[in-house]
DNA sequence: CCTTGACCTTGACGTAACGTCAACCTTTAC
DNA sequence: GTAAAGGTTGACGTTACGTCAAGGTCAAGG
Protein backbone atom coordinates (compact mmCIF):
# COMPACT_ATOMS: atom_id res chain seq x y z
CA UNK A 1 0.00 0.00 0.00
CA UNK A 2 1.60 3.32 -1.36
CA UNK A 3 0.39 6.94 -0.63
CA UNK A 4 0.48 9.80 -2.35
CA UNK A 5 2.07 13.07 -0.66
CA UNK A 6 -1.36 14.38 -0.14
CA UNK A 7 -2.81 11.50 1.17
CA UNK A 8 -0.27 10.44 4.11
CA UNK A 9 0.35 14.75 4.79
CA UNK A 10 -3.64 14.05 5.36
CA UNK A 11 -3.70 10.72 7.49
CA UNK A 12 -0.82 11.72 9.94
CA UNK A 13 -2.21 15.32 10.02
CA UNK A 14 0.32 17.52 8.39
CA UNK A 15 1.01 19.42 4.78
CA UNK A 16 2.20 18.17 1.89
CA UNK A 17 4.83 21.26 1.84
CA UNK A 18 5.96 19.75 5.09
CA UNK A 19 6.80 16.90 3.91
CA UNK A 20 8.56 17.90 0.78
CA UNK A 21 10.25 19.96 2.94
CA UNK A 22 11.46 16.68 5.58
CA UNK A 23 12.47 15.29 1.69
CA UNK A 24 14.46 18.39 1.30
CA UNK A 25 16.93 18.57 4.44
CA UNK A 26 16.59 14.60 4.24
CA UNK A 27 14.74 13.77 7.14
CA UNK A 28 12.54 11.82 5.54
CA UNK A 29 12.63 10.31 1.71
CA UNK A 30 9.61 9.18 -0.04
CA UNK A 31 10.00 5.49 -0.48
CA UNK A 32 9.07 5.34 -3.81
CA UNK A 33 9.43 8.09 -6.95
CA UNK A 34 7.41 7.64 -9.42
CA UNK A 35 8.66 8.44 -12.83
CA UNK A 36 6.94 11.65 -13.23
CA UNK A 37 8.60 12.65 -9.99
CA UNK A 38 5.37 12.02 -7.82
CA UNK A 39 6.75 11.08 -4.40
CA UNK A 40 5.00 7.93 -2.62
CA UNK A 41 5.20 6.69 0.87
CA UNK A 42 4.38 2.84 2.20
CA UNK A 43 3.61 2.14 5.89
CA UNK A 44 7.07 2.38 7.23
CA UNK A 45 7.65 5.81 6.06
CA UNK A 46 4.08 6.54 7.71
CA UNK A 47 5.61 5.28 10.63
CA UNK A 48 8.62 7.21 10.48
CA UNK A 49 6.66 10.52 9.77
CA UNK A 50 4.70 9.74 12.57
CA UNK A 51 7.41 9.50 14.91
CA UNK A 52 8.96 12.23 13.57
CA UNK A 53 5.72 14.39 14.07
CA UNK A 54 5.74 12.87 17.75
CA UNK A 55 9.15 14.72 18.43
CA UNK A 56 8.17 17.85 16.74
CA UNK A 57 5.15 18.33 19.04
CA UNK A 58 7.85 17.82 21.71
CA UNK A 59 9.54 20.85 20.63
CA UNK A 60 12.75 18.82 19.35
CA UNK A 61 14.86 20.21 16.41
CA UNK A 62 14.64 18.78 12.60
CA UNK A 63 18.31 17.90 13.33
CA UNK A 64 18.03 16.01 16.59
CA UNK A 65 15.38 14.30 15.49
CA UNK A 66 17.02 12.95 12.40
CA UNK A 67 19.93 12.16 14.81
CA UNK A 68 17.31 10.14 16.81
CA UNK A 69 16.22 8.56 14.04
CA UNK A 70 19.48 7.22 12.58
CA UNK A 71 20.35 5.85 15.55
CA UNK A 72 23.06 8.15 16.26
CA UNK A 73 21.82 9.47 19.55
CA UNK A 74 19.59 8.04 22.16
CA UNK A 75 15.83 8.99 22.17
CA UNK A 76 15.87 8.77 26.11
CA UNK A 77 18.82 10.52 26.28
CA UNK A 78 18.08 13.61 23.76
CA UNK A 79 14.76 14.01 25.41
CA UNK A 80 16.15 14.54 28.90
CA UNK A 81 18.88 17.08 27.00
CA UNK A 82 15.45 19.04 25.97
CA UNK A 83 13.73 18.65 28.99
CA UNK A 84 16.72 20.81 30.55
CA UNK A 85 16.26 23.33 27.98
CA UNK A 86 12.77 23.83 28.31
CA UNK A 87 12.81 24.05 31.79
CA UNK A 88 15.40 27.02 31.04
CA UNK A 89 12.70 28.45 29.07
CA UNK A 90 10.27 28.37 31.15
CA UNK A 91 12.56 29.80 33.68
CA UNK A 92 13.09 32.54 31.36
CA UNK A 93 9.95 33.00 31.17
CA UNK A 94 8.74 33.58 34.27
CA UNK A 95 11.63 36.27 34.75
CA UNK A 96 10.75 38.07 31.82
CA UNK A 97 6.85 37.56 33.04
CA UNK A 98 7.36 39.61 36.82
CA UNK A 99 9.91 42.09 34.80
CA UNK A 100 7.20 43.08 32.69
CA UNK A 101 4.52 42.96 35.91
CA UNK A 102 6.92 45.29 37.92
CA UNK A 103 7.28 47.96 34.53
CA UNK A 104 3.66 47.59 34.21
CA UNK A 105 3.15 48.70 37.95
CA UNK A 106 6.04 51.30 37.46
CA UNK A 107 4.23 52.85 34.37
CA UNK A 108 0.87 52.91 35.36
CA UNK A 109 2.32 54.60 38.63
CA UNK A 110 3.21 57.49 36.32
CA UNK A 111 7.00 56.70 36.14
CA UNK A 112 7.78 57.98 33.27
CA UNK A 113 10.24 54.86 31.31
CA UNK A 114 13.70 55.66 31.98
CA UNK A 115 13.25 59.50 31.89
CA UNK A 116 16.48 61.68 31.08
CA UNK A 117 17.28 62.73 34.28
CA UNK A 118 18.38 58.34 35.25
CA UNK A 119 20.97 59.23 32.68
CA UNK A 120 22.88 61.86 34.74
CA UNK A 121 25.01 60.51 37.12
CA UNK A 122 23.86 56.74 37.63
CA UNK A 123 22.18 54.44 35.20
CA UNK A 124 22.53 51.06 35.98
CA UNK A 125 21.84 49.72 32.84
CA UNK A 126 24.88 50.77 31.50
CA UNK A 127 26.91 47.83 33.29
CA UNK A 128 24.94 45.07 31.58
CA UNK A 129 26.90 43.26 29.98
CA UNK A 130 29.64 43.47 32.32
CA UNK A 131 27.50 41.99 35.35
CA UNK A 132 26.12 39.61 33.49
CA UNK A 133 30.03 38.69 32.20
CA UNK A 134 31.49 38.75 35.45
CA UNK A 135 28.89 37.53 37.37
CA UNK A 136 26.28 35.82 35.79
CA UNK A 137 22.75 36.83 34.32
CA UNK A 138 21.54 36.80 37.80
CA UNK A 139 23.50 38.79 39.21
CA UNK A 140 22.44 41.73 36.08
CA UNK A 141 18.46 40.62 36.75
CA UNK A 142 18.30 41.06 40.69
CA UNK A 143 20.01 44.17 40.51
CA UNK A 144 17.82 45.28 37.71
CA UNK A 145 14.63 44.12 39.58
CA UNK A 146 15.68 45.70 42.53
CA UNK A 147 16.29 48.91 40.97
CA UNK A 148 13.29 49.30 38.98
CA UNK A 149 11.60 48.25 41.89
CA UNK A 150 12.61 51.56 44.29
CA UNK A 151 10.39 54.24 43.82
CA UNK A 152 11.14 57.98 42.58
CA UNK A 153 12.53 58.71 45.85
CA UNK A 154 14.78 56.40 46.85
CA UNK A 155 16.10 56.18 43.33
CA UNK A 156 16.69 59.97 43.84
CA UNK A 157 18.35 59.11 47.16
CA UNK A 158 20.33 56.79 45.49
CA UNK A 159 21.84 58.70 43.18
CA UNK A 160 22.96 61.42 44.97
CA UNK A 161 24.51 58.88 46.99
CA UNK A 162 26.72 57.62 44.24
CA UNK A 163 27.24 61.39 42.99
CA UNK A 164 28.40 62.19 46.31
CA UNK A 165 30.88 59.24 46.17
CA UNK A 166 32.37 59.87 42.85
CA UNK A 167 33.00 63.49 43.67
CA UNK A 168 34.11 62.91 46.99
CA UNK A 169 36.94 60.06 45.04
CA UNK A 170 37.33 63.23 42.31
CA UNK A 171 38.30 65.46 45.27
CA UNK A 172 40.81 63.18 47.15
CA UNK A 173 42.28 62.08 43.82
CA UNK A 174 42.78 66.09 42.85
CA UNK A 175 44.43 66.42 46.57
CA UNK A 176 46.85 64.69 45.75
CA UNK A 177 46.47 62.34 48.75
CA UNK A 178 48.12 58.93 48.71
CA UNK A 179 45.95 55.70 48.03
CA UNK A 180 46.77 54.24 51.67
CA UNK A 181 46.06 57.35 53.51
CA UNK A 182 43.19 57.34 56.00
CA UNK A 183 41.36 59.67 54.03
CA UNK A 184 41.33 57.28 51.29
CA UNK A 185 40.65 54.27 53.07
CA UNK A 186 37.45 55.96 54.73
CA UNK A 187 36.05 56.82 51.40
CA UNK A 188 37.31 53.25 50.51
CA UNK A 189 34.62 51.77 52.86
CA UNK A 190 32.17 53.99 52.26
CA UNK A 191 32.45 52.40 48.66
CA UNK A 192 32.37 48.88 49.86
CA UNK A 193 29.26 49.67 51.83
CA UNK A 194 27.89 51.36 49.30
CA UNK A 195 28.31 48.25 47.00
CA UNK A 196 26.47 46.19 49.98
CA UNK A 197 23.51 48.15 49.25
CA UNK A 198 23.11 46.34 45.69
CA UNK A 199 21.33 43.28 45.67
CA UNK A 200 22.32 40.08 43.58
CA UNK A 201 26.02 41.13 44.23
CA UNK A 202 28.75 39.13 45.75
CA UNK A 203 29.29 42.08 48.14
CA UNK A 204 25.67 41.66 48.89
CA UNK A 205 25.19 41.72 52.73
CA UNK A 206 22.26 39.77 53.12
CA UNK A 207 23.33 36.27 50.45
CA UNK A 208 20.60 35.66 49.01
CA UNK A 209 22.78 34.76 46.12
CA UNK A 210 24.59 31.74 45.42
CA UNK A 211 28.28 33.34 46.04
CA UNK A 212 29.86 32.42 49.03
CA UNK A 213 30.96 36.00 50.98
CA UNK A 214 34.71 34.74 50.59
CA UNK A 215 34.31 36.25 46.42
CA UNK A 216 33.79 39.80 48.24
CA UNK A 217 37.88 40.26 48.16
CA UNK A 218 37.77 39.11 44.84
CA UNK A 219 34.97 40.86 43.49
CA UNK A 220 35.89 44.94 45.39
CA UNK A 221 38.90 44.52 43.76
CA UNK A 222 38.35 43.31 39.94
CA UNK A 223 35.35 46.27 40.12
CA UNK A 224 38.54 48.18 41.08
CA UNK A 225 40.27 46.95 38.09
CA UNK A 226 37.20 47.14 35.71
CA UNK A 227 36.89 51.60 36.99
CA UNK A 228 40.60 51.30 35.56
CA UNK A 229 39.60 49.62 31.99
CA UNK A 230 36.55 50.84 30.96
CA UNK A 231 36.23 54.26 30.51
CA UNK A 232 32.22 54.70 31.01
CA UNK A 233 33.26 53.47 34.54
CA UNK A 234 36.28 56.10 35.13
CA UNK A 235 34.03 58.80 33.76
CA UNK A 236 32.34 58.21 37.73
CA UNK A 237 35.35 58.86 39.03
CA UNK A 238 37.10 61.76 36.82
CA UNK A 239 38.55 59.60 34.18
CA UNK A 240 41.09 57.57 34.50
CA UNK A 241 43.60 59.14 36.29
CA UNK A 242 41.07 58.79 39.40
CA UNK A 243 39.99 55.47 38.72
CA UNK A 244 43.22 54.65 38.66
CA UNK A 245 43.33 56.16 42.36
CA UNK A 246 40.14 54.61 43.14
CA UNK A 247 41.12 51.33 42.21
CA UNK A 248 44.25 51.34 44.40
CA UNK A 249 42.65 52.61 47.49
CA UNK A 250 40.07 49.81 47.10
CA UNK A 251 42.88 46.89 46.41
CA UNK A 252 44.61 48.33 49.68
CA UNK A 253 41.11 48.55 51.93
CA UNK A 254 40.39 44.93 50.33
CA UNK A 255 43.62 43.55 51.35
CA UNK A 256 43.15 44.95 54.77
CA UNK A 257 39.98 44.53 56.14
CA UNK A 258 37.90 41.67 53.55
CA UNK B 1 27.70 65.79 22.76
CA UNK B 2 27.56 63.23 20.18
CA UNK B 3 28.47 59.83 20.60
CA UNK B 4 29.93 57.15 17.19
CA UNK B 5 28.25 54.40 16.54
CA UNK B 6 30.66 52.02 18.73
CA UNK B 7 30.62 54.41 21.43
CA UNK B 8 26.47 54.98 22.25
CA UNK B 9 26.60 50.73 21.61
CA UNK B 10 29.35 50.26 24.10
CA UNK B 11 27.01 52.80 26.34
CA UNK B 12 24.23 51.14 25.84
CA UNK B 13 25.26 47.84 25.95
CA UNK B 14 24.68 46.62 22.74
CA UNK B 15 26.22 46.19 19.47
CA UNK B 16 27.08 48.28 16.44
CA UNK B 17 25.04 45.88 14.31
CA UNK B 18 21.55 46.30 16.07
CA UNK B 19 21.98 50.04 16.17
CA UNK B 20 22.45 49.79 11.99
CA UNK B 21 19.77 47.75 12.06
CA UNK B 22 17.02 49.72 14.11
CA UNK B 23 18.29 52.94 11.54
CA UNK B 24 17.52 50.38 8.62
CA UNK B 25 13.93 49.35 10.18
CA UNK B 26 13.51 53.16 10.83
CA UNK B 27 12.95 52.33 14.63
CA UNK B 28 15.82 54.40 15.68
CA UNK B 29 17.89 57.15 13.16
CA UNK B 30 20.82 58.69 14.02
CA UNK B 31 20.72 62.53 15.10
CA UNK B 32 22.96 63.11 12.75
CA UNK B 33 24.74 62.10 9.89
CA UNK B 34 28.84 62.90 9.22
CA UNK B 35 29.56 64.00 5.48
CA UNK B 36 31.51 60.78 5.03
CA UNK B 37 28.26 58.68 6.24
CA UNK B 38 29.12 58.23 9.69
CA UNK B 39 26.51 57.91 12.37
CA UNK B 40 26.21 60.17 15.06
CA UNK B 41 23.80 59.70 18.35
CA UNK B 42 22.84 62.52 20.69
CA UNK B 43 21.91 62.42 24.77
CA UNK B 44 17.93 61.97 23.65
CA UNK B 45 18.94 59.13 21.01
CA UNK B 46 20.64 57.46 23.13
CA UNK B 47 17.68 57.65 25.99
CA UNK B 48 15.24 56.34 22.82
CA UNK B 49 17.48 53.39 22.44
CA UNK B 50 17.74 52.84 26.29
CA UNK B 51 13.80 52.73 26.13
CA UNK B 52 13.82 50.42 23.08
CA UNK B 53 16.18 47.91 24.81
CA UNK B 54 14.52 48.20 28.03
CA UNK B 55 11.10 47.09 26.22
CA UNK B 56 13.15 44.39 24.27
CA UNK B 57 14.53 42.80 27.10
CA UNK B 58 10.99 42.70 28.72
CA UNK B 59 10.43 40.57 25.39
CA UNK B 60 8.50 42.79 22.81
CA UNK B 61 8.83 42.57 19.15
CA UNK B 62 10.58 45.67 17.82
CA UNK B 63 7.15 46.87 15.41
CA UNK B 64 5.40 46.97 18.90
CA UNK B 65 8.19 48.84 20.12
CA UNK B 66 8.13 51.00 17.52
CA UNK B 67 4.51 51.94 17.88
CA UNK B 68 4.89 52.73 21.35
CA UNK B 69 7.61 54.87 20.96
CA UNK B 70 5.77 56.98 18.30
CA UNK B 71 3.03 56.93 20.77
CA UNK B 72 0.74 55.16 18.61
CA UNK B 73 0.31 52.48 21.27
CA UNK B 74 -0.13 53.26 24.73
CA UNK B 75 2.48 51.61 26.59
CA UNK B 76 0.89 49.78 29.69
CA UNK B 77 -1.44 48.78 27.23
CA UNK B 78 1.41 47.33 25.19
CA UNK B 79 2.80 45.53 28.34
CA UNK B 80 -0.50 44.19 29.19
CA UNK B 81 -1.10 42.32 25.74
CA UNK B 82 2.50 40.85 26.29
CA UNK B 83 2.12 40.10 29.05
CA UNK B 84 -1.11 37.90 28.20
CA UNK B 85 1.48 36.20 25.73
CA UNK B 86 4.12 35.39 28.03
CA UNK B 87 1.59 33.48 30.20
CA UNK B 88 -0.03 31.94 27.37
CA UNK B 89 3.99 30.40 26.15
CA UNK B 90 4.82 29.78 29.75
CA UNK B 91 1.39 27.47 29.92
CA UNK B 92 2.69 25.71 26.70
CA UNK B 93 5.74 25.16 27.68
CA UNK B 94 4.34 23.18 30.52
CA UNK B 95 2.34 21.25 28.97
CA UNK B 96 5.40 20.84 27.20
CA UNK B 97 7.33 19.21 29.57
CA UNK B 98 4.83 17.34 31.47
CA UNK B 99 4.65 15.77 27.44
CA UNK B 100 8.16 15.11 27.68
CA UNK B 101 8.06 13.43 31.18
CA UNK B 102 5.76 11.27 30.49
CA UNK B 103 7.64 10.00 26.71
CA UNK B 104 10.30 9.99 28.75
CA UNK B 105 8.80 7.55 31.37
CA UNK B 106 7.31 5.44 28.44
CA UNK B 107 10.69 5.18 26.32
CA UNK B 108 12.66 4.19 29.20
CA UNK B 109 10.34 1.73 30.66
CA UNK B 110 11.17 -0.37 27.13
CA UNK B 111 8.15 1.04 24.57
CA UNK B 112 9.24 1.58 21.32
CA UNK B 113 8.07 4.82 20.20
CA UNK B 114 5.08 4.70 18.22
CA UNK B 115 5.54 0.78 17.12
CA UNK B 116 3.89 -0.42 13.66
CA UNK B 117 1.21 -2.26 15.73
CA UNK B 118 -0.38 1.26 17.21
CA UNK B 119 -1.32 1.43 13.33
CA UNK B 120 -3.42 -1.31 12.97
CA UNK B 121 -6.65 -0.79 14.37
CA UNK B 122 -6.50 2.49 16.31
CA UNK B 123 -4.09 4.99 16.34
CA UNK B 124 -5.29 8.20 17.69
CA UNK B 125 -2.66 10.40 16.77
CA UNK B 126 -4.53 10.14 13.16
CA UNK B 127 -7.48 11.92 14.63
CA UNK B 128 -5.24 15.08 15.64
CA UNK B 129 -6.49 17.64 13.35
CA UNK B 130 -10.42 16.73 13.19
CA UNK B 131 -10.05 16.89 17.46
CA UNK B 132 -8.55 19.89 17.30
CA UNK B 133 -10.43 21.77 15.17
CA UNK B 134 -13.98 20.25 16.27
CA UNK B 135 -12.84 20.38 20.53
CA UNK B 136 -10.05 22.05 21.10
CA UNK B 137 -6.43 21.79 21.28
CA UNK B 138 -7.23 20.79 25.11
CA UNK B 139 -9.32 17.69 24.08
CA UNK B 140 -6.77 16.54 22.20
CA UNK B 141 -4.12 17.37 24.45
CA UNK B 142 -5.97 15.25 27.05
CA UNK B 143 -6.60 12.39 24.89
CA UNK B 144 -3.04 12.29 23.92
CA UNK B 145 -1.87 12.30 27.41
CA UNK B 146 -4.44 8.96 28.22
CA UNK B 147 -3.09 7.38 25.94
CA UNK B 148 0.63 7.61 25.99
CA UNK B 149 0.21 7.11 30.07
CA UNK B 150 -1.35 3.85 29.67
CA UNK B 151 0.87 0.79 29.88
CA UNK B 152 0.73 -1.31 26.82
CA UNK B 153 -0.97 -4.10 28.02
CA UNK B 154 -4.29 -1.25 28.57
CA UNK B 155 -3.37 0.41 25.24
CA UNK B 156 -3.61 -3.81 24.12
CA UNK B 157 -6.55 -4.20 25.36
CA UNK B 158 -8.24 -1.16 24.28
CA UNK B 159 -7.09 -1.59 20.72
CA UNK B 160 -8.68 -4.99 21.18
CA UNK B 161 -12.05 -3.05 22.05
CA UNK B 162 -12.24 -0.66 19.52
CA UNK B 163 -11.52 -3.51 17.00
CA UNK B 164 -14.23 -6.11 18.51
CA UNK B 165 -16.81 -2.86 18.28
CA UNK B 166 -15.96 -2.39 14.58
CA UNK B 167 -16.06 -5.52 13.63
CA UNK B 168 -19.48 -6.23 15.17
CA UNK B 169 -20.20 -2.87 13.65
CA UNK B 170 -19.49 -4.21 10.51
CA UNK B 171 -21.02 -7.32 11.23
CA UNK B 172 -23.91 -5.82 11.50
CA UNK B 173 -24.04 -3.68 8.73
CA UNK B 174 -23.39 -6.36 5.98
CA UNK B 175 -26.11 -8.24 7.87
CA UNK B 176 -28.42 -5.64 6.80
CA UNK B 177 -30.85 -5.15 9.83
CA UNK B 178 -32.07 -1.63 10.33
CA UNK B 179 -30.23 0.86 12.63
CA UNK B 180 -32.96 1.24 14.78
CA UNK B 181 -33.48 -2.87 15.85
CA UNK B 182 -32.63 -3.71 19.10
CA UNK B 183 -29.09 -5.49 17.89
CA UNK B 184 -28.17 -1.90 16.34
CA UNK B 185 -29.09 -0.01 19.02
CA UNK B 186 -27.15 -2.14 21.62
CA UNK B 187 -23.98 -1.25 19.06
CA UNK B 188 -24.83 2.07 19.73
CA UNK B 189 -24.83 1.74 23.84
CA UNK B 190 -21.11 -0.07 23.57
CA UNK B 191 -20.23 2.84 21.12
CA UNK B 192 -20.88 5.27 23.30
CA UNK B 193 -19.77 3.82 26.40
CA UNK B 194 -16.92 2.84 24.76
CA UNK B 195 -16.66 7.00 23.95
CA UNK B 196 -17.06 7.57 27.37
CA UNK B 197 -13.79 6.04 28.48
CA UNK B 198 -11.64 8.73 26.33
CA UNK B 199 -10.91 11.69 28.76
CA UNK B 200 -10.71 15.49 27.18
CA UNK B 201 -14.17 14.68 25.36
CA UNK B 202 -17.53 15.39 25.63
CA UNK B 203 -18.56 12.35 26.32
CA UNK B 204 -16.10 12.14 29.05
CA UNK B 205 -18.29 10.82 31.87
CA UNK B 206 -16.36 12.57 34.72
CA UNK B 207 -16.55 16.37 33.52
CA UNK B 208 -13.36 17.59 33.93
CA UNK B 209 -13.44 19.08 30.46
CA UNK B 210 -14.83 22.33 30.15
CA UNK B 211 -17.88 21.34 28.33
CA UNK B 212 -21.34 20.50 30.06
CA UNK B 213 -22.88 17.44 29.41
CA UNK B 214 -25.50 18.67 27.50
CA UNK B 215 -23.08 18.38 24.29
CA UNK B 216 -22.46 14.77 24.67
CA UNK B 217 -26.10 14.17 22.40
CA UNK B 218 -24.11 16.95 19.74
CA UNK B 219 -20.69 15.12 19.93
CA UNK B 220 -22.31 12.17 19.40
CA UNK B 221 -24.17 12.37 16.15
CA UNK B 222 -21.29 15.05 15.23
CA UNK B 223 -18.97 11.76 15.58
CA UNK B 224 -21.60 9.98 13.12
CA UNK B 225 -21.05 12.58 10.67
CA UNK B 226 -17.38 12.61 10.82
CA UNK B 227 -17.26 8.74 10.28
CA UNK B 228 -19.23 9.16 7.17
CA UNK B 229 -17.37 12.22 5.70
CA UNK B 230 -13.74 11.16 6.76
CA UNK B 231 -12.95 7.64 4.72
CA UNK B 232 -9.58 7.33 7.94
CA UNK B 233 -12.93 6.80 10.21
CA UNK B 234 -14.91 5.16 7.98
CA UNK B 235 -12.81 2.52 7.19
CA UNK B 236 -12.79 1.39 10.91
CA UNK B 237 -16.13 0.48 10.13
CA UNK B 238 -16.73 -1.46 6.86
CA UNK B 239 -15.91 1.65 4.48
CA UNK B 240 -18.75 4.60 3.83
CA UNK B 241 -21.70 2.19 3.42
CA UNK B 242 -20.76 0.61 6.79
CA UNK B 243 -19.75 3.87 8.11
CA UNK B 244 -23.26 5.25 7.38
CA UNK B 245 -25.55 2.66 9.15
CA UNK B 246 -22.97 3.64 12.32
CA UNK B 247 -23.88 7.56 11.58
CA UNK B 248 -27.86 6.49 11.89
CA UNK B 249 -27.78 3.89 14.34
CA UNK B 250 -25.84 6.13 16.40
CA UNK B 251 -28.24 9.00 15.75
CA UNK B 252 -31.42 7.30 16.65
CA UNK B 253 -29.83 6.05 19.94
CA UNK B 254 -28.64 9.79 20.57
CA UNK B 255 -32.09 10.96 20.11
CA UNK B 256 -33.63 8.63 22.02
CA UNK B 257 -30.89 7.98 24.87
CA UNK B 258 -28.94 11.19 25.66
C1' DC C 1 -9.65 14.96 -29.06
C1' DC C 2 -9.90 18.59 -26.02
C1' DT C 3 -10.88 20.69 -21.78
C1' DT C 4 -11.36 21.06 -16.97
C1' DG C 5 -9.98 20.30 -12.42
C1' DA C 6 -7.27 18.10 -9.11
C1' DC C 7 -2.79 16.95 -7.93
C1' DC C 8 2.10 16.84 -8.71
C1' DT C 9 6.82 19.10 -9.50
C1' DT C 10 10.73 22.58 -8.65
C1' DG C 11 12.07 27.34 -7.47
C1' DA C 12 12.10 31.20 -4.75
C1' DC C 13 10.71 34.74 -1.42
C1' DG C 14 9.27 35.83 3.51
C1' DT C 15 9.52 35.21 8.45
C1' DA C 16 12.61 37.96 13.70
C1' DA C 17 16.41 40.21 14.81
C1' DC C 18 20.32 40.63 14.13
C1' DG C 19 25.59 37.79 13.65
C1' DT C 20 29.03 37.41 10.57
C1' DC C 21 31.95 37.96 6.73
C1' DA C 22 33.33 40.77 2.59
C1' DA C 23 35.00 44.71 0.13
C1' DC C 24 36.11 49.22 0.63
C1' DC C 25 36.70 54.14 2.60
C1' DT C 26 38.19 57.48 6.80
C1' DT C 27 40.37 58.96 10.59
C1' DT C 28 43.98 58.70 13.91
C1' DA C 29 48.46 57.70 15.58
C1' DC C 30 53.21 56.61 15.00
C1' DG D 1 53.62 56.70 4.63
C1' DT D 2 51.36 53.27 6.67
C1' DA D 3 49.12 50.39 9.81
C1' DA D 4 45.48 50.02 13.23
C1' DA D 5 40.96 51.09 14.42
C1' DG D 6 36.55 52.19 13.13
C1' DG D 7 33.02 53.53 9.61
C1' DT D 8 30.01 52.32 5.40
C1' DT D 9 26.94 49.40 2.50
C1' DG D 10 25.61 44.91 0.80
C1' DA D 11 24.46 40.10 1.36
C1' DC D 12 24.08 35.51 3.27
C1' DG D 13 22.64 32.44 7.36
C1' DT D 14 19.49 31.23 11.06
C1' DT D 15 14.08 27.69 12.01
C1' DA D 16 10.56 25.22 9.77
C1' DC D 17 7.98 25.63 6.90
C1' DG D 18 3.67 29.06 4.40
C1' DT D 19 2.72 30.94 0.26
C1' DC D 20 2.67 32.13 -4.40
C1' DA D 21 4.37 31.17 -9.25
C1' DA D 22 4.99 28.61 -13.46
C1' DG D 23 4.31 24.46 -15.47
C1' DG D 24 3.85 19.08 -16.08
C1' DT D 25 0.52 14.75 -15.18
C1' DC D 26 -3.66 12.22 -14.83
C1' DA D 27 -8.61 10.80 -14.72
C1' DA D 28 -13.17 12.13 -16.12
C1' DG D 29 -16.56 14.29 -19.13
C1' DG D 30 -18.33 16.59 -23.58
Amino acid sequence: MEWSIQEIAKIAGTTSRTLRHYDDIGLLKPSSTGHNGYRYYSQSALVQLQRILLLRELGLGLPVIAQVLDREQDTAEALHGHLGWLEQEQNRLGRQIASVRRTIKAVEGGENLMAEEILDGFDHTRYKDEVEERWGKDAYAMGDAWWRGMGQDEKQAWKQRAQKLGSDWIAAAKAGIAPDSEAAQELAERHVEWLQDIPGTPAAANGQNGVNSGDIKGYVTGLGDMYVADPRFGANYGGTEGAMFVRDSLRIYAELNL
